[in-house]
DNA sequence: TCAAAAGTGTTAGATTTACACCCATGA
DNA sequence: TCATGGGTGTAAATCTAACACTTTTGA
C-alpha cells in the first residue's frame, strides 16, 4: 500500500457544465462561489472527487447533488490542470458537460443552490478557467449534437419541429434552413409525429414530435 | 493556502500514447512496465504530476525524458479515473497522446528506456486501463486528422503520396483510392511537389513532397 | 383582417464515389 | 521481359444549399 510515496498527491475536483434549452436560448447553470477563494465570482457547480470515489461517479454525485437528478447526458470535456488555475491552492480539475430539460429541474432546489441559468451567449467572467471549460464543452457538444441524438435531453418528451430547430441553431451558432431541417427530420424515423398539437408557440398549432429510443436503437441513423 | 484541507488529495500521472508509422504501419510506443504494483506488464509510458507543474507540462516533460524531443505534436486523451484503475493505490490518470517521426527517435534511447514499437492492430493486454486510453486516441486522432495537418507529423519532411495515403489508411483503419486521394492532395496548395525523387520505394521512383506549413497558415483549407 | 408561426418541393451546384490503364525501371 | 509501384481522368450518383408561398387561427 506504498507504492507511490515518494510523488506527491493533489487535489481533485469535478465542475460541470450544465446545458439547457429555454425560450430558444441555450443556456448554462452557473452561480455565485460560495467559498474562498474567489468567493462570490460567477462559477461552475464542481466538487472534490473523493478519496474512495471514481471521477465519473464524483461528477454524477456532484450533478446529483445540485439537481436532485440522475440518469443525466453527462461526458467528460477534459482535465484542467495548469499550475495557477486556482487561486488558492493546487488543484487539477476534470470538467464535466451535461444537459438537462429545464422544466425538469425545481425551481426551488435550484434557488436553494443560488444557481441561475444564464444565457450561453451572455456568459460572464467566470472564475479561474471555467469559461475555457464551456468553451471546450461546447466545441465537443457541437460535433455530438450533429451525430448523436442528444439534442432530445434538452427538450421536453414531447416538442415541436421548430423546437428542435430553433435548439439546433443555439447551440450550433448559426441559422438553419427550416426546409432542410424539416427534410432531415422525415427522414429519422425513430423521430415521431404524434397527434398532439401544441397551441402555445403559435395560433394554429403545431404538431407534437417525441423520440423513439427503441426505434433508434434498432435502426440508430442519425444524420444532422 | 488551507482552503481544502477538509477534502483529501489523489495522486495524479500521465501516460502517452505515443504513434508512430513505419512499414506502412501505424505503431504504439509501449515498454514493460518497471515498477510495482504490475511490474513486467505491457504499458504505456507514463509519468507523475509534480506539486508544481501543470499537467501538460507534465506530459512534455514524460515525452521528453522518453524521447529526448520536444516540441511534438501532443493533446490530451482525457483523464481515467475509477477507484480500481490503478491495482496499488489510487492514483487518476490523465492520457495524452504524441505524434513522432519514428526516424527522429533514437533508437539507443529507446532501448535505454526499454520501450518498443508495437504494430496498433497488434497490440497486447496493456497494464490498467491503458488500452482504453490508446483506444480513445485513436478515436480523437481519426477525427482530427481529416481536417488538420497532424499527418505530417508522422511523416519524414519529405515523403512520397504513397507514404503519405498508406499513413491514412493506417491511422483510419480502411483503404483509401488511390486516385481520389491524389486529387484531394492536389487541391491542398501547401502540400508541395518537389524535383527530388524517392527510389527506395520502387524501381521508378516517386515524387517527393513536403508541407509548407507557412503556405498552410495563409490559406488553411484541410479536408480530407 | 392581419400578424405570426406552421407547413410544404424543386432545382442547380457541389461533392463523392467508382473505376482501369499506361509508364518507368531494375532485376 | 516482366513484376512492381507510380501516375493519371471521367462519369454517375449522391448530397447540399438555396429559395417562396399557402394555411390556420386568435387577437
Amino acid at each position: 500500500m506504498t507504492y507511490y510515496n515518494e510523488h506527491s498527491k493533489v487535489w481533485v475536483s469535478v465542475d460541470v457544465i450544465i446545458f439547457g434549452f429555454d425560450q430558444s436560448k441555450l443556456k448554462v447553470l452557473i452561480g455565485r462561489r460560495q467559498m474562498d477563494p474567489g468567493r462570490g465570482e460567477w462559477s461552475l457547480y464542481g466538487g472534490f472527487v473523493g478519496a474512495d470515489e471514481g471521477i465519473d461517479e464524483a461528477a454524477e454525485r456532484t450533478l446529483y447533488d445540485l439537481t436532485g437528478l440522475r440518469h443525466l447526458y453527462m461526458r467528460q470535456v477534459g482535465a484542467f490542470g495548469s499550475v495557477e488555475r486556482d487561486p488558492g491552492e493546487r488543484v487539477i480539475s476534470i470538467a464535466y458537460y451535461a444537459l438537462i430539460n429545464v422544466k425538469d429541474y425545481d425551481d426551488n432546489l435550484r434557488k436553494e443552490h443560488n444557481v441561475e441559468w444564464v444565457d450561453y451567449n451572455q456568459l460572464p467572467a467566470l472564475y479561474s478557467d471555467h469559461n475555457e471549460m464551456v468553451s471546450k464543452a461546447i466545441r465537443i457538444m457541437r460535433q455530438k449534437i450533429k451525430t448523436e441524438p442528444i439534442s432530445f435531453r434538452l427538450l421536453p418528451q414531447l416538442f415541436t419541429l421548430t423546437q428542435l430547430q430553433r435548439l439546433y441553431e443555439a447551440v450550433l451558432g448559426e441559422e438553419v434552413d427550416k426546409r432542410n431541417f424539416r427534410k432531415r427530420i422525415k427522414d429519422m424515423d425513430f423521430i415521431e409525429k404524434t397527434e398532439l398539437i401544441d397551441k402555445t408557440g403559435s395560433k394554429r398549432g403545431a404538431f407534437l414530435y417525441r423520440f423513439n429510443k427503441k426505434a433508434y436503437n434498432e435502426d440508430p441513423n442519425f444524420k444532422l
